[in-house]
DNA sequence: CTGTTAGCGCGTTCAC
DNA sequence: GTGAACGCGCTAACAG
């Protein structure tokens, strides 16, 4: 139980020998001889030698770690992006460095700095709420780094990113409630200022052109939050009557959580969802498929996102040339949403 | 936009004086002139430097970093941990080594052997799955570990731990259920082999007899998985009509998975919650909230266990004496059960 | 107050 | 094949 770990010289001076040779034993160095090679590595093992990180690292010029900011671990959402992550990273021998920003930009900056500090050899960035100031602050930095899910317009030569297309997203969700016979259709977001909102709102609205379908402003409801007071399931509650008084038998919710407040709301209210309303929702996170009724959503494969973002960021060690990638979304059909017809059996004032 | 950062050696040119004065001017040592420690500063500032953790690092023979291994991030219940964790390490200036094992006992060592190797400070550690060899493998080595849900009971002497009082949890929801009326009540488990299922269980038979309540086998219905090929709600769903027919009016579910198992397999058999049957589960996990009817569960407070494990974490490093702690569960009511009473009014067959 | 020196543990020339 | 010596970037001991 010695209080300070072994080190390559204690077992050279047990085997007689100088420190390098142990060092190039260890490392299977072919200027070995076979016989000592394996007396020291014996001698290691009994010794419970173990090699460390950190003076490699200080040699090597590299830690074989990635820091991962994320605004929240406990977000499901990133709990699953940075389980892909996680994969390849692990596969690849690499570490991961965990942040929360909490959707804080100060926290955001220490974070990264602090990667910096610990000279990471990449970074991955999952945070929606980053503002344009960030360009600014990281330019003179030189890790690679990627962003996910992050508006990358004006940083597409400094930054590399992976993100979902919202816009097809928001299409895929919107043209799924067209198909079912659905004319008045709703959106119900959020106004969080994120290129996601803007996108999905898009989405929405090429869908509904597309399909030659009349659009109402009254239709778009869009609660704008200026900090996080309000969650997204209350969101959806508050916002849900006065987008049904507008006459809309289908909404497109911003995401998940939002249609489940938007569902809990029809429930209060006594409107049946689908045979009253159809709801769709964005995100596919768990709860989606284990509410009543199960939510049609649009799914983002997060930890396929975070095994691309990984994946890129190897790359990008390796120096090779990399693309942004633009992952699309697909939908997953549930019992929230049906066809149109139906709901006039059941029609209901509010 | 040069490659290599620069160092103090790099600003002490410049400056014109020796890389130790650099390093004390930014350290604030007292030692140095106000005056040439604005100047160092101010330079440093100018220079873009950032200092050198690594170097720092095996210098100081401390890190600043801790190593986490939980199960699976992505598993909500591992993500509110984490959460919990990352909130006072952040605030005590340390940085999170994040690694899943996947219930796997080898990755699990792995990630260990790889902490010890990156020489973090202390390791926390959130395995349900670990084995009892795992005491063997981890004796050899020093650093401050925090066992956290993971039965302790032979190795107290070697491990910090804190837990959740399991035994007390299946209590409060078995006691809840005879304040309601109930007098036939189930347990629906998961024989996963942890310490948790063998307690939750003893919990339950403990309210059972201080309630001079009757106990029957066939009340008790443990699934006996060997490996991971199936999911709590699949364990719930199936296992609940075997329970039902014994005649329990409540039930007590091992986690909340598999209660909202249990309660998916009510609606396809036609049994109302709470009317038919109360359910309660045990966790609380945000599904739990959202589903229909809400759960009524015991809440592990998941967020809190992490704080609590790394304040302990925290207290070790400051060579304070800590004592293992185990955290009260509470009972979080819902509308998933109710009094038995109502239950006669809808009496249904299985 | 400041400069010089010596490690922290390891990998890597450069000699022998 | 092997050892001696240097450096990675930084802190701390010892001089002045």
């Amino acid at each position: 139980m010695s209080k300070r770990k072994i080190s390559i010289e204690d077992i050279a001076r047990q085997a007689g020998v100088s420190h390098s040779t142990v060092s190039r034993a260890l490392r299977d160095s072919p200027l070995i001889s076979a016989k000592v090679r394996e007396e020291i590595k014996k001698l290691a093992q009994e010794m419970n030698y173990v090699p460390n990180a950190i003076a490699q690292s200080l040699q090597n010029q590299r830690t074989y770690t990635v820091g991962v900011v994320v605004t929240s671990i406990a977000d499901p959402f990133f709990g699953e992006l940075v389980e892909g992550i996680e994969q390849v990273a692990k596969q690849a021998g690499l570490n991961l460095l965990l942040s929360a920003s909490h959707g804080d930009f100060e926290q955001e900056i220490a974070a990264i700095e602090n990667f910096h500090y610990r000279r990471v050899d990449g970074i991955l960035i999952a945070d929606s709420r980053i503002s344009k100031h960030y360009t600014q602050q990281l330019t003179p930095f030189t890790v690679p780094t990627v962003l996910i899910n992050i508006d990358t317009e004006d940083k597409g030569e400094i930054f590399h990113s992976v993100a979902i297309d919202d816009r097809l997203g928001g299409s895929l969700a919107v043209e799924h409630l067209i198909k079912l016979g659905h004319r008045s259709i709703g959106y119900l977001g959020v106004g969080d200022g994120s290129k996601a909102e803007q996108q999905r709102l898009e989405g929405y609205q090429m869908a509904l052109t597309q399909a030659g379908l009349p659009q109402n402003p009254d239709w778009v409801a869009i609660f704008h939050r200026d900090k996080e007071t309000i969650n997204d399931i209350d969101i959806g509650k508050k916002m849900l009557s006065q987008l049904v008084a507008s006459g809309v038998t289908g909404i497109f919710c911003y995401n998940d959580m939002v249609a489940v407040g938007a569902l809990l709301a029809c429930k209060e209210l006594g409107i049946s969802v689908p045979q009253d309303l159809s709801l769709v929702g964005f995100d596919n996170i768990a709860l989606a498929s284990y509410i009543t009724p199960p939510l049609t959503t649009v799914s983002q494969r997060m930890s396929e996102m975070g095994e691309v973002a990984m994946t890129m960021l190897l790359e990008l060690f390796q120096g090779k040339p990399v693309e942004n990638q633009l992952l699309s979304p697909f939908l997953v059909k549930r019992a929230s949403s049906t066809t149109v017809s139906k709901r006039k059996h059941s029609r209901i004032s509010v």
